[in-house]
DNA sequence: AGTGTGTCCTGTGTGC
DNA sequence: TGCACACAGGACACAC
């Protein structure tokens, strides 16, 4: 699933066929995807023109002229593609079933035509992920959004708020960290990777993180996911650019995935481990991360 | 309130 | 090849 990088890249890559661009069709494909999706939630995107798209957290959020907001989630298989040339690459085994030429791949869940002619096309196969309409200046309040902590690239989250967030915290800071209410975007991979460069233990106690380590922390993972935005978005399994290609991040993970292979830190003799955290995997090095 | 666990869903890789 | 099983980027709904 996509973490913040991903949903970044994302983001960039729907911008030139769908910022400014008027919904010619909206094609949904079944009534729900983790949740039900909005009521008529086709005819409520056809004929809207998206204003602005934009990110918040691992929320794709897409401004329509009469106001409304259409919030996407990826989930953890969610990808959209984007054809800015569809027509020309119409093959046989069609099955669309109303323009014609539409390839529909399984898990295809929504597709959208631009008057320009982009097509773009939402596919999620374990359909974790979810969309739903807001109403204009009720993104905020929204539930999704509400109870969220602030952007992990912004200059509102620094040592001084994740301390605050971590006080009192029992919890490993491998939770803590996924804590949306911690701080905004993080997911399994880049904790990881973020807690290897800081040379901190997955286990260690939320609450002893605070003071030298919260300030190794935070910008160990300010670095991490800028590296990864600049990389465009890691991939492992089911991530693909908005183009289909796939991000090479993961070419230059240090600890995730890498159980068994010798630490990549110069000069650390120790070797990747795997544990299981609240039943998700974490990786570190034994040897540096205390 | 804070914290840990199970759950949604499908696909893929591994080992027998 | 077939089959069973573990595991996968998230986060909600619970139980304690």
């Amino acid at each position: 699933m996509p973490e913040l990088p991903e949903v970044e890249t994302v983001v960039r890559g729907l911008r030139p066929a769908l910022e400014g661009r008027v919904i010619a069709r909206a094609d949904l494909r079944r009534p729900d995807l983790r949740f039900p999706l909005p009521a008529r939630f086709a005819e409520r995107l056809e004929g809207r023109r998206i204003v602005a798209l934009s990110r918040r957290a691992k929320y794709i959020l897409a401004e329509l002229d009469d106001g409304e907001v259409w919030l996407t989630h990826l989930g953890m298989t969610g990808r959209f593609t984007v054809d800015a040339a569809a027509g020309a690459t119409a093959t046989s085994g069609q099955v669309g079933h109303n323009s014609g030429w539409a390839l529909i791949e399984p898990h295809d869940h929504l597709i959208l035509e631009t008057e320009a002619g982009a097509r773009v096309v939402f596919n999620d196969a374990r359909r974790f992920g979810y969309m739903d309409l807001l109403p204009a200046g009720g993104v905020e309040t929204s539930k999704h959004l509400k109870d969220l902590g602030p952007e992990p690239l912004s200059g509102a989250f620094d040592a001084a708020w994740l301390t605050a967030a971590l006080a009192g915290k029992r919890t490993p800071i491998k939770a803590a960290l996924l804590d949306q209410k911690v701080v905004a975007g993080l997911g399994n991979i880049y904790v990881c990777e973020a807690l290897w460069r800081a040379g901190i233990s997955p286990k260690r106690s939320a609450h002893t993180v605070p003071g030298a380590r919260a300030r190794r922390l935070v910008p160990a993972i300010k670095a991490v996911l800028a590296a990864a935005i600049e990389a465009g978005g890691s991939s492992l399994r089911d991530y693909r650019q908005t183009s289909g290609e796939l991000g090479y991040f993961q070419h230059v993970w240090d600890a995730y995935d890498r159980e068994g292979t010798p630490c990549r830190k110069p000069g650390c003799a120790g070797v990747i481990r795997r544990i299981v955290q609240s039943g998700r995997s974490s990786f570190y090095c034994p040897a540096h991360q205390r």
